[in-house]
DNA sequence: ATATATATGTTGCAAATGCAACATTTTGAG
DNA sequence: CTCAAAATGTTGCATTTGCAACATATATAT
């Protein structure tokens, strides 16, 4: 098992984790592609760590109102939160999007200590406390640009984003209908807006190769 | 020091939170209502939490342009993200908004265990995570009513949320023109889509006082 | 290679929304 | 109590947007 690239294990070399598994109770599953990984519709106490493959968090409301709530590739964990608060009754699920190998452990297991590695364990905690942070930054970041009024201005925040970790000229990294649904605009409304963006010589725009051209 | 209506210190007791307090090398200052409380500008590893008063969390970037982050009152905790991942060079500063008291204590020594009372460090981490979990379940609230189309979706889907923990007839938690930059409407449009909820017959209000006619 | 699904680009039109400019009410400080 | 500041309610109008209905290009599977 390599947990080289896994950043929950960071600062713990690969055989300190093998060591650790034991304390954490810990299990690996394979799933295949469009199989359900995890259910978390009762709450649940596991938390998952996604070794290979893609999987997504699906929440399905009463009405039967399907929602996707968050992408996991390789390295990424999910159920951290939800292992402590599903209030509403709605079904939460992940679902395998390709073939992935998933490994659980019991959320106990983080926060109590073990009596054999426990300076890993703090590093662990660290880890996983680093992990979230992450993810609610990029909540945060998401609910900045989505407060923007218009469609150029969500783009121009967005794009200014991602100027600042690429440079002015970087490549979109996701689809451009995928980034339609990110800023939550009508495809074809932001391919309009896009389009006149570029006529006003804010932007070069060709494929998802895009050229920031007035600062944000 | 009274720890009882501190969440972080849930399950456990005034006298062990007391005695926990050297390990935590905590400190407790008191501000005037507008100073500064803290600076996160270079990142930071200070946990703070609310003993009493409010405080907002506020981020000005590089253009000046300011942003209201995040609201804190008693018992919240701030920090605890940002001592993780402050990537941007940003500015963010927590301004007391009126006289508070807040108790420091640093980020290490949550993660880290001591000799004393490991136990209830356990219950501190798990607390911890219990409180982010909060705080990226009530953003990814937001960011579900940010992604409907309409005003009249995201208020419906917003007092869903309200009715499903408070009843049908509840009062809004904020100020109506709170509520308008909450959604991210204009205050005079969203007012109008309220008259019109009303003539339509999903909703009766009266003041800060809802009534959901129609289940969401 | 071929076919099928997905992604992309374009446009007219109706509906929703932001904005401005008000009047009126409520709240809070002194 | 008194006054100022903030919150609330209303409306016309221009702009933005979603939606529908396309055509074309690209990717993926068999």
């Amino acid at each position: 098992m390599d947990f080289s690239k896994i950043d929950l294990f960071e600062g713990i070399s690969g055989e300190d984790a093998e060591r650790m598994m034991s304390c954490f109770g810990a299990s690996f599953r394979k799933f295949r592609a469009g199989s359900e990984v995890c259910d978390y519709s009762g709450s649940g106490d596991d938390v998952g760590i996604m070794m290979s493959g893609d999987a997504v968090m699906i929440r399905t409301d009463e009405d039967g109102e399907i929602a996707v709530m968050e992408l996991f590739s390789e390295g990424d964990i999910f159920g951290e939160v939800l292992a402590f608060s599903n209030d509403a009754g709605d079904s939460v699920k992940v679902v395998a999007e390709s073939d992935c190998e998933v490994m659980f452990i019991k959320y106990a297991a983080i926060t109590k200590r073990c009596e054999r590695a426990c300076e890993h364990h703090s590093r662990l905690v660290s880890n996983m406390f680093g992990l979230i942070a992450k993810k609610t930054l990029s909540l945060s970041r998401r609910i900045e640009i989505l407060s923007k009024k218009t469609t150029r201005e969500k783009l121009m925040y967005y794009f200014g984003i991602l100027a600042k970790n690429y440079g002015s000229e970087f490549d979109l990294p996701m689809s451009v209908t995928r980034l339609a649904a990110y800023i939550c605009a009508d495809r074809s409304a932001m391919t309009r807006e896009l389009s006149r963006m570029q006529a006003d010589g804010l932007i070069e725009m060709e494929k998802r190769r895009v050229r920031l051209k007035k600062a944000v």
